[in-house]
DNA sequence: CGGGATCCTGTTGGATACTG
DNA sequence: CAGTATCCAACAGGATCCCG
């Protein structure tokens, strides 16, 4: 199969398989918690200072989508003071794959980027 | 390499290289757009009724933002009425892989995410 | 501890009209 | 044809306060 005929995965349907999934992680928060439960269950203070920067209202938000997705589950215990703990499920692991290869797409071509950058603003205002 | 490792990149300087590449082709149509170039040059009309739903303002802005990347190039020639063509950069050819690894994991899991988000809904209100 | 409710801001993106 | 300019609605996401 050609990249060409490859693409069509992306455009196919108007979009919609690739704007499906870019809801779904495209946002600020997605990735990096699903990237810091990898390999890891965790609580929901914990997960939050892992994640520096995130509120705890995202934190919140981010992992009940990520709940309902079935990416992540959740698991409360019936204590006092409460305990909920997050983890990864076996659909959430397959997103690691192709998450790191975009990140590792990222690194790589970051600085040839910069550098487009760059000129460009030059050549502009 | 372990996923957990390789999850770093993703995790990596607070999420930095993750969070620059989600600004970068996370919103609506950047993808779109590399996909249809996609081994073909191609003029803006062409490019935008190629890509049903998008408006002339956003392709301009998200064409614009792909040049200033480096990842598509834009070629005008001095012609009335005016001719514009693009076409991916070596660069741009570049994220085509992940950018189908992602599109894929979409279409594999979309069926099970569905399923999820019912139940979720069915417990919930 | 792990949220929910509320308020407020900046940004995204659509619609429309105009132009070299 | 290939834009630019302007206006506007919707939403993402931060801050803050409250609660069982």
């Amino acid at each position: 199969m050609s990249s060409y005929e490859r693409t069509c995965l992306i455009r196919g349907d108007g979009g919609r398989a690739i704007r499906g999934i870019l809801d779904r992680i495209g946002d600020k928060w997605t990735l990096l918690v699903v990237a810091t439960l990898d390999g890891e269950r965790m609580r929901f203070t914990e997960l939050q200072q892992r994640i520096p920067g995130i509120s705890q209202r995202m934190l919140t938000r981010t992992v009940r989508q990520l709940e309902r997705d079935g990416l992540v589950e959740r698991q409360v215990f019936a204590e006092v003071p409460p305990r909920v703990e997050y983890a990864l499920t076996d659909t959430g692991r397959t997103l690691i794959k192709p998450a790191v290869a975009l990140a590792e797409w990222a690194i790589e071509q970051n600085p040839a980027i910069e550098r487009s950058q760059d000129d460009y603003d030059a050549r502009q205002g």
